[in-house]
DNA sequence: GTGAAAGCGCTAACAC
DNA sequence: GTGTTAGCGCTTTCAC
């Protein structure tokens, strides 16, 4: 039903590759009559290039994919990853296809997704951690489909935040306001499952080990596997903020709103009698107070992962050194200095 | 660089066709050894058929484009809407293309969004409450985008959460435990403003007024401006709970999480002293507490839209009715029978 | 059983 | 200044 370039060199009486060169702003030849004229049905039918007719003479679609599991509370792109994407992408004129891969599926052996089994985007951004079933992996590498990981530790093709340099930063943020009694707490990772968690788990960890031990002071790592059932979370909390040897200070792997929910409920006041530091993809102020944050450059990383694509997109089989980014402090209203 | 039927066609020493009809399943006439040959090159070679041709042929992209602003902070598309969305679109092997478009061009004369400018999707999901400028939609219109609008008021051609049923439903939910002394809070938006504001703010608060007259108790609303701007929020919450007048049972129209910390702050028990419902896209348990919350069928939303689109498409210029969908109470652990 | 030819919308090379 | 021709990858029709 859309009006093709026939339509218009119909209506105007004139050849097609006459209609595509002015159109294109290459018919400074023509006569500016028949400039006109074109340029004039053009807008008045309302023509609009066909993305495929274009993809398919280009040999490029102009279009990445982002590819994740549909599970949308397990892995969604934090916000600020995709503006990263987008911003970097938005220049281009090219766009972003959103391949949401089902969980149950994707281990199963003859499964294909779509998104590989057809050839519709220039390359691939890889958002996942973990439980991306090797299969498809091969199966991206047969059909060599440019690709980058995010937030994934590899020494090729992948961008990712500076987990470890970001535990020291946040630390050293605490130590710097006087801070010695500083509390590690993760409340998401039992000590027996960090083997197994996510990177960012146990390099924070280790950064603010780090920290704590080139400062001196003692480390006090409180882990815990409440993360995802609620219903245990708010009374360990309690529990812990409650007891007379708590800690001064906290940095959080993450539920910071909880951390601070339950010292609220305990009477502990932040930032009066706790400091309070968290990771987070973004300073978060639900609470009606910002928390001090330690921001994971999602931004930067989305920024980076796009921009090698781009790279990998116009120089295939090349493998491009990983990008490791820096995080933020984001200043809040949860730490006060040590008394 | 990558594989077509006509380097499969080379490689297996037959016609373009055959290996088309071959491999489409259409190729019960053709000899068994030239079938098993072909369908071996092809997987040998990594065969992956061209989007682009196959979009020219067919005249389908099989793709449609969500559009929203670039902000991600302002409208982001809930995840669970985006869900339902691809699982409405996945059985048809439809694909999601996401269009972020810059708030600050938006407004400009000339300025036409790539995705517009070219004919590259099926249709449009077009995700704005408001600040969609009237030329975009003239633009949609002229070019005779099959579009649906989420979340937006109208007569046809959109899908949107029933805030006023929400509203009498939360609020009977409160009532048929006990309540009357149920206050609405909407810590957004001032009084003054909430003709401006998006249709659920007036909506939910006209559906709690109505069930609460209906059931002869006395509605209590607590309205101000201090959803933008967290730093005014806390404080105004405190005050707001500290005094001997508070009410026994809030029903929020957002911000649970502060108004749940500002209880804490001062002392007042969740669900003991203060019965606490709100509504939100998914019920939110970063508390450690799950607030028992007035459900916006985001999900739902994002079905109905999905399947309206994929009707639009197959039937131009046809005006569907709106589809206006139920809210739904997620039980949690923030309200107690009234004493 | 298989291939040749045409056409989808577009652009680039070349002829007049 | 403008039109003709060819070809991108694919499917469909039809001839052999």
């Amino acid at each position: 039903m859309p009006v093709t370039l026939k339509d218009i060199s119909h209506a105007a009486g004139v050849s097609i590759p006459t209609v595509s060169l002015i159109l294109n702003g290459k018919g400074d030849q023509y006569n500016v009559n028949t400039r006109k004229r074109v340029l004039k049905t053009a807008k008045e039918l309302g023509y609009r290039p066909n993305a495929g007719a274009l993809a398919m003479r280009r040999g490029r679609f102009n279009t990445i994919a982002i590819l994740q599991t549909a599970d949308y509370e397990k892995n969604q792109l934090p916000g600020p990853t995709l503006g990263g994407i987008r911003s970097t992408l938005e220049p281009k004129d090219m766009h972003v296809m959103l391949a949401a891969l089902p969980d149950e599926k994707l281990t199963s052996k003859a499964y294909v997704p779509k998104i590989l089994r057809e050839w519709m985007t220039d390359g691939l951004l890889i958002n996942y951690t973990h439980g991306f079933p090797e299969r498809m992996i091969e199966l991206i590498d047969e059909f060599r489909i440019p690709s980058i990981w995010i937030n994934t530790k590899q020494k090729h093709d992948c961008a990712y935040p500076d987990d470890l340099a970001g535990g020291v930063m946040a630390t050293e943020y605490l130590l710097a306001l006087g801070h010695r009694d500083i509390a590690y707490m993760d409340v998401s990772h039992a000590s027996d499952k960090l083997e197994e968690a996510h990177y960012s788990a146990r390099d924070r960890l280790a950064g603010y080990e780090q920290a704590m031990k080139a400062a001196g002071a003692k480390p006090r790592v409180i882990l815990g596997d409440a993360g995802g059932s609620s219903a245990n979370r708010l009374p360990m909390l309690t529990a812990l903020l409650g007891r007379g040897d708590r800690p001064r200070a906290i940095l959080a792997y993450g539920h910071s709103i909880s951390i601070a929910y339950a010292a609220a409920r305990c009477g502990v006041r932040i930032p009066e009698e706790l400091s309070f530091v968290s990771f987070d993809a973004k300073q978060r102020s639900d609470l009606g107070l910002p928390i001090t944050t330690a921001e994971v450059p999602c931004m930067e990383v989305g920024c980076a992962a796009a921009k090698m694509l781009l790279d990998k997109i116009d120089r295939v089989d090349r493998k491009l050194p990983a990008k490791v980014l820096g995080f933020r402090m984001a200043e809040g209203r949860t730490v006060a200095p040590a008394k």
